[in-house]
DNA sequence: CATACATTTGCAACAATGTATCAGTTGAGC
DNA sequence: GCTCAACTGATACATTGTTGCAAATGTATG
């Protein structure tokens, strides 16, 4: 699907900031910040466009946030073309050394029960420490 | 241990804001952000020092933080009295509705392989949602 | 106990990330 | 093409965290 047909299907406006950043994340198909989205699509948008965009997309359950680390919040869509969906599913690691966000795709997040009451949104399994090319 | 002795057997240098932050995680127990530590020490120290101190304390192995959120981090003792060690250890739950984070006990982290070549300094398992107060 | 030196602190300035408000623009449906 | 709700950009602000440097403090030594 093309990024207007995504927010057709999802009932999302379709706007040029949207499609921009759906197209981004299309190409790259991996974690992308707000500084990598700025780099590929330079002045499209202004930055308060850009966290409503974000949270519009978020809500529509077209994209959703990885919060690599405090300082660090990476999107990627749910529907990616080989089929790296996920949410509650692989494991990702952060380098504190080189700020790369990996997709651990072979390391599964198990489900958890939550007790009664409670009503899980998201669920992040973050490794941080040091990547294989900067612990030599 | 008290705080002073604590400091001394990680071989960190006993200062006022080290010794008070050590003091009011040992009463409280439960992870605390800085807005906690504040409310409960007041301007006791400069918020610098306070990252400084943090950073120091981690670095030592007296403490170590959980990242919440992009926009909450607590820190909590590494051995707290009645063993709330925790690193690897339990979930940890967010209600994004009123910002409070709940340590999971019975839901245990299991222990993840990585590749060769990666080295593992902390592990976090956010859940977020909300909790069984606000999910009415 | 006094001194000396390295460590730590406070202050000021800055950077990054995210939010609120509001006037003006845009887009989907008719 | 109109119309109106939805979206955008500009500005201003809040929070979190970092850097540089002079002043204060803590530990080790004599
Ligand atoms: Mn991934
Ligand atoms: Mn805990
Ligand atoms: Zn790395
Ligand atoms: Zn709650």
């Amino acid at each position: 699907m093309n990024p207007s047909e995504i927010l057709f299907h999802h009932q999302v406006k379709k706007t040029t900031p949207r499609v921009a950043i759906i197209q981004a994340l299309q190409q790259r198909c991996t974690p992308l910040s707000e500084g990598d989205l700025k780099d590929l699509l330079g002045d499209l948008y202004d930055r308060t466009t850009f966290y409503r965009s974000m949270q519009t997309l978020t809500d529509a359950g077209i994209i959703h946030r990885i919060v690599a680390d405090n300082v660090l919040v990476k999107y990627v869509l749910n529907d990616c073309e080989h089929g790296h969906h996920h949410q509650p599913d692989h494991v990702h690691f952060y380098c504190q050394q080189c700020k790369d966000l990996i997709c651990m795709e072979e390391l599964k997040v198990q489900a958890y029960q939550l007790p009664d009451g409670f009503k899980e949104q998201t669920c992040d399994v973050i490794i941080r420490g040091l990547c294989s090319n900067c612990n030599k």
